[in-house]
RNA sequence: GUGGCUGUAGUGUAUUCCGGCAGCAUGUGGGACUGUGGAUCCUUUGGACCGGGUUCAAAUCCCGGCAGCCGCC
């Protein structure tokens, strides 16, 4: 993969990011394709929504068909039939926060503060805190249990595990309730048999609710992955195990403390292959980047990743994750492309791209869609004050013969508000299709209306138009 | 025609025997949801078939209607 930046705007930019499958006009935004078809969507509404770029999830379709079946397929691509780019997950996320943090209703930000995690994992984090290489050998002693006791209300009565050790993360499949290992080789190994266009390296995401020591043990562990996710990839590319042109995100974790953050970027940023292996697939990038003219046959400083992505507890509010974007995209240089994993609300969206991200990914625009949100546009009324978005359930809409907003244009504006109330009070299947059509047409044209305005160097009026 | 059983939120039920603040589920109205969760959570609303009697007090006991179900002629 290869990335080019077109215009600038402050630190917000336009760019490029060329795959094998079609270039990525960014800022972009990736909807989620969980398993591998976006929730009560089909290839030609995506295609219709010109949707540049879909988010997979290795988790997922490890866990529910296995990578060999989908590589059986010709990849992600032939499997599903989305000839335009992929980007899978590592699926290091889903194995905190499906076993882990939706447990206790603790997302990216914080929102509320139920009882931390049990002694037991405090205890061990902090004794095992100061650590480098000297535990890589006896990871097995290594282990953070992270035990989670019912929730007052919860029905399930049997606590979720996670093990986290320094091999990876062991926990039980949440589909078929097996224990499942994953580790970054592991990860590595799957995502080049699905074969995204895009990869990310294996990482843990610490809770919003972790202590800083905790927060640094888990971080440094992640770089230490990082370092295998790295290794292992371009091993694979030069022995043709992987696609050619895959690129591989590192992620920047942290949690919401500064210096671990910029300790985070710095080594993720810096971070080479150490494996050895000079290809002439490997020679390009690095003379590139350092400026390197050496000959045939020698190479100067070895590849590192891709893209960066900033993952993580991103802190408490939404002050702390643009503090954690500050502190982070400077250590970032312009060449790499920057993606902000699982952020997108609209306004997350506006600040971040200010700020230099280049690409998102998010399950809200389909999630909410599915719970009966439909999102707004400022010419249907949304603000930042209702979230640019409405109910459809609300009983205000009942009588109504208007569609939500005449000037759209997608499939689901054609219909009365009425109907659309009823389609979801009654359950039926096109509620779910029409509701997920206008939520993307609302933020894929978002991010069209954000690339024209960066372009002209009008990102402050849209905003202003936007936001109020 | 006759005997028995049963009538409790929009729906399904608990309490009835032995009278003492009518509970639960679902639905309705409002809210939450950020590397997926058609899930889930919070909150609000809403009820003793009708009429009479006994009692300090009736969903509960008694009488009469009405309705439904089952059996018999």
């Amino acid at each position: 993969m290869d990335f080019s930046i077109t215009a600038k705007d402050g630190s917000a930019r336009v760019g490029s990011i060329s795959t094998a499958h079609g270039d990525i006009q960014t800022p972009a935004f990736m909807p989620v394709a969980t398993a591998g078809a976006v929730k009560a969507l089909g290839m030609d509404d995506m295609e219709a929504l010109h949707a540049q770029i879909l988010m997979a999830n290795t988790f997922h379709l490890h866990l529910k068909i296995g990578e060999q079946l989908v590589g059986a397929h010709g990849g992600l691509h032939g499997f599903s039939s989305w000839h335009r780019p992929f980007m899978t997950d590592s699926g290091g996320f889903q194995a905190f926060s499906l076993g882990f943090g939706m447990e206790h209703g603790v997302g990216k930000i914080a929102s509320i503060f139920p009882d931390e995690v049990t002694g037991e994992r405090r205890e061990q984090g902090k004794a095992g805190g100061d650590e480098g290489e000297a535990h890589r050998a006896d990871g097995g002693d290594q282990t953070h249990t992270i035990v989670l006791p019912p929730g007052p209300q919860r029905k399930r009565p049997e606590p979720k595990l996670a093990r986290v050790t320094e091999e990876g993360v062991r926990f039980r499949s949440p589909f078929d309730g097996r224990w499942v290992l994953l580790t970054p080789e592991e990860s590595m190994r799957i995502q080049h048999t699905l074969g995204a266009d895009l990869i990310l390296a294996f990482d843990e995401c610490t809770s919003p609710l972790s202590d800083k020591d905790y927060t640094a043990t888990a971080m440094r562990r992640t770089h230490r992955w990082a370092q295998q996710c790295l290794d292992a990839h371009h091993q694979a590319l030069a022995s043709g195990l992987a696609p050619d042109g895959q690129g591989l995100y590192g992620i920047v974790q942290g949690g919401a403390y500064e210096d671990l953050r910029r300790e985070s970027a710095k080594a993720i940023v810096g971070m080479r292959t150490q494996n050895g292996i000079a290809t002439d697939a490997l020679k390009g990038k690095g003379m590139k980047e350092e400026g390197c003219s050496g000959g045939a046959g020698t190479m100067c400083v070895p590849p590192g990743f891709d893209g960066i992505a900033i993952g993580g507890s991103l802190g408490k509010s939404k002050q702390d994750m643009l503090a954690v974007l500050d502190w982070t995209i400077p250590l970032v240089p312009d060449e790499l492309p920057r993606h902000l994993l699982g952020i997108g609300t609209v306004e997350d969206i506006f600040w971040s791209v200010s700020r230099g991200i280049d690409t998102f990914d998010c399950v809200m625009p389909t999630r909410i869609a599915r719970s009966g949100h439909l999102l707004l546009h400022p010419r249907a009324g949304g603000t930042p004050r209702n979230k640019f978005r409405t109910s459809v359930k609300l009983a205000r809409w009942k009588a109504s013969t208007q569609p939500l907003d005449s000037h759209c244009g997608c499939q689901c504006c054609r219909h009365s508000m009425g109907f659309l109330r009823h389609l979801f009070m009654s359950k039926e299947l096109l509620y779910y299709r029409l509701a997920s059509i206008h939520n993307l047409t609302v933020i894929l044209g978002l991010m069209s209306e954000i690339r024209d305005a960066i372009s002209r160097g009008r990102l402050l009026e849209l905003k202003t138009e936007w936001m109020g």
